[in-house]
DNA sequence: GCATTCATAATTGTATACAGTTTAGAGTGC
DNA sequence: GCACTCTAAACTGTATACAATTATGAATGC
């Protein structure tokens, strides 16, 4: 068996990662030739995985102008937390129901084994894919395909600004108080108890959370992609 | 000003209702050089519709063997249906604290025009147009884009078995109950109401009856598509 | 300086050609 | 009949060419 995955496969991969890390600019209009040559592609496959992209929200189009990076506002941001907000919490609910004790058992022991490393880790991305993961393992206990897709989306397209909050959040508190539960450890306890409604709560509180902090997170990611430090 | 629309719009909405309609078979392939054919454009536009349906939930892909459409499951019907509650219970929640009596009061208005002509509507189609309209207004109240995003991206992939499942209930049960306020009524009384509690419980229990009903219309499906009756 | 016009360059839109891969089916042996 | 092989046809993947459209910028008039 040879290369399993396409040309385009590839492509839209690579464009998603740049699109979530705002290689383009907000607003920008993306050149294609230029791009294709970048990439190692010609223009057919490289349109492909741009308007796969169009479709997932993370580019716009206008006919006879191109493709254009999504913008970049504090609405849209809110927007996104927001619909974080209901997949999340609906799919708590869900597993309050659905899932075994073992599959919590399971994402209990996995939350214990990185927790620690999460406490101690320097490095924010690192960070940032222990917390996703957590989230993603979560919404995968509500069994619903649909609710687990929609998160991934929108944890790719909520990313960048999330590290830039992450980062912030690192610098401002100092650490957790150790023997207090932490917000994760307090979502799964509502779910092993099987109580949606605290449940609920541990969760929604612990996004709106991020989601104040994020309009301000905003302003720094932009001042960071048109000034940058380096 | 000529022609806004591109071609790739076209291609694609046309595309987007064919699928929608299941007028490719579940997990039928499909055929680029018939349907470029068949709509008039090469396939270069072709594909790139095709991709966005992909990325849209409405087609898979397979690399060298080209698009499918997607399968139709009960458990693929039942995740759609949980996915509406998780987003329109949310928004409804969102428009308890966000929406102006006025929009509220237009939406009512909007309801009291509307329903007479539901009640004694023959067409099923017309009768889906109309409770689809109201859903999306009210998701819009909640001011949040992506939900509003989100609930028009489910309707659509989701319509085909609403409509078998409109059918039914008509041909079931006799006229609701004169004097006795309908599902959207309560829900509405709820928002206008404030009370995040009962709009959510009305909102629930509306879709999570008709999810109820969905395997069966699923069934209904099949057959309507693999045994065509004229 | 500022707006307007127009020619030109740059860019997007799409058809088409052809290479690479998969699929279908005839042929063969058992 | 059944499984296997091999060849031809069908189909997908992508580069490229060129038409259509938009963007750029110099020239012009005020």
């Amino acid at each position: 068996m040879g290369k399993q995955e396409s040309n385009v496969d590839r492509v839209y991969e690579a464009l998603r990662q740049m699109a979530a890390d705002f290689a383009f600019m907000p607003d920008q209009r993306i050149n294609e030739s230029e791009l294709s040559k970048q990439l190692g592609a010609s223009r057919t496959p490289l349109r492909e995985a741009l308007n796969r992209l169009v479709a997932e929200g993370f580019l716009t189009f206008q006919n006879n102008r191109g493709f254009f990076c999504r913008s970049l506002t504090p609405k849209y941001i809110q927007d996104l937390y927001g619909a974080r907000v209901a997949v999340e919490c609906e799919a708590l609910r869900l597993s309050c129901v659905r899932a075994t004790d073992s599959e919590i058992a399971a994402l209990g022991a996995y939350l214990e084994q990185t927790e620690p490393v999460y406490e101690t880790a320097t490095d924010s991305g690192e960070q940032l894919t222990m917390d996703e993961a957590f989230h993603m393992r979560l919404v995968q206990l509500s069994g619903n395909a649909e609710l687990e897709r929609m998160l991934r989306n929108l944890n790719d397209r909520i990313r960048y600004i999330r590290l830039i909050d992450l980062k912030r959040m690192r610098d401002k508190s100092g650490a957790r108080v150790p023997g207090e539960l932490s917000v994760h450890s307090r979502i799964l306890l509502g779910l092993a108890g099987r109580d949606a409604v605290a449940a609920d709560a541990a969760m929604r509180g612990h996004i709106e959370k991020r989601r104040e902090a994020a309009t301000e997170a905003v302003q720094i990611a932009f001042s960071q992609l048109y000034v940058p430090q380096d």
